[in-house]
DNA sequence: CGGCAGGTTGAGCGGATTCAAATACAGTGG
DNA sequence: CCACTGTATTTGAATCCGCTCAACCTGCCG
């Protein structure tokens, strides 16, 4: 299996050998399996490591005092949990599966001094957390301002794009097993209404969606739909080494 | 004047003599003004230097098609504009001043050797960002799952918290001047219902606001009305070194 | 076969929006 | 000093998007 984290970070920028193998290294020493809806990292946890999603699929998520869930993220092959461990004394919210997910440990000492190096693997730490800030802000646009149809075309149209980055995409589906329910969280609507939209995407010809896998039909369209400019995902310097990047470049 | 970035990072942990001096220094470098709703950094935009807030009120935004406007964060005196700017090539968003306001200009080369720095204020910086990324959490959640009431009774409780961490309360009160549209677009509501929930938490008692200054009468009845728990803005190692910080822990 | 989680459908409600107009207020020039 | 202007706040009424509650369907697994 290719290592989805260098795949993720060469969106960034390109890496040499060494620098590959070193973070081929980082992600083999210590791996964890995790089952559906446990916490990878529970809310309030510190822990001596850093977690690289490897496989599967992860959210962030809060609790709320009257049961309710908000996901602020989920987390695909490539991505870091909690870059903040090394720093915070704890986690402000939490890290679940929410389908299997195999994940990798990396020693907070090792992060540390990682993003520390003039190298480009510290640079690329730093646009990973940067990007980071550009989705949340993102989310803050689609939740304050678009209506819930818009919400969920661009929560999926995002998708599409990331798990490009990582070549966990076929022509324009992916595996993307999430309930109703987890995309409702993720959204700020009832698992009710959330339903009532993806009907209709579908019956709009923009999506098809069965047995956990989102296949985009139109993604031009799908694109209009979502109001989607895919600026806040950083992806404009893939042009500089086409060689190895480019792989999402045309959706954007 | 004492320096607000200073004064916001002792919330992180204590620096020595010589790290303030090396702040004031960056500070006073150089400085710029801002006339309300200019640009202190465009949408798109780079520069060679950081923003850090001295005096004033300012706003990260992004402008809808429609001509809509949503607000994601507001920047007040010690906070950091741009910190992405010396990693990614352009803003995903922009930052306008609300009202009139100074920015000290940090040299990129100097924030990017700080940041590499394993010293406090290295440290500091980090705890910053990792900062930031918390309260865009939260706002999520809030724009997700909270009602309009509490939305608008969370973002004042969290900036009389984040007043009082560079001291710019006096009790519990602080200049806060922005309009009821600005407070609209930044919870994600219409100006006429901003209007509305602002008015019930005055007849309720829990803040008076009048001539741009914010007067919370009931910080505790507020934060129940606001659901707030502080533990987002990561001010839990303010017990460490109580004489210089504790400014807000009571608040959380 | 029953149980259960996830998905779908319908009807009614309500929080927030929209549109519109009235009021308050500060600044500006005559 | 007051009329004039523009911006911000307030109020009212009608509308609508998304929620609530409830039922039903489907596929899967024991």
């Amino acid at each position: 299996m290719r290592n989805p984290w260098t795949m993720k970070m060469e969106q960034f920028t390109a890496f040499s050998d060494m620098e590959k193998r070193r973070l081929d290294e980082l992600i083999r020493s210590k791996q964890d399996e995790h089952a559906p809806k446990q916490d990878i990292i529970a809310d309030g946890a510190h822990s001596g490591h850093c977690h690289v999603v490897l496989s599967g699929l992860a959210c962030r998520y809060k609790m709320l005092p009257d049961g309710g869930r908000q996901i602020m993220a989920f987390l695909i092959p490539g991505d870091l949990c909690d870059a903040e461990i090394f720093i915070l004394k704890e986690m402000d919210h939490g890290v679940a599966a929410v389908t299997p997910t195999t994940t990798a440990l990396i020693p907070a000492e090792a992060m540390k001094t990682l993003l520390r190096e003039t190298s480009s693997l510290g640079e690329a730490l730093w646009w990973g957390t940067m990007t980071d800030l550009g989705v949340l802000r993102e989310r803050i646009v689609d939740e304050g301002r678009r209506s819930a149809y818009v919400r969920i075309a661009h929560l999926l149209y995002e998708m599409l794009v990331r798990y490009r980055m990582v070549e966990l995409t076929e022509g324009n589906s992916f595996v993307f097993p999430i309930t109703q329910t987890d995309l409702a969280d993720a959204t700020g609507l009832t698992p009710v209404h959330a339903n009532r939209m993806l009907q209709k995407l579908r019956a709009e010809g923009l999506i098809q969606l069965a047995g956990g896998v989102v296949n985009v039909l139109d993604p031009d369209r799908l694109k209009d739909a979502a109001q989607f400019s895919g600026a806040y995902l950083h992806l404009d310097r893939v042009h500089d080494h086409a060689a190895v990047g480019q792989r999402a470049g045309d959706l954007i």
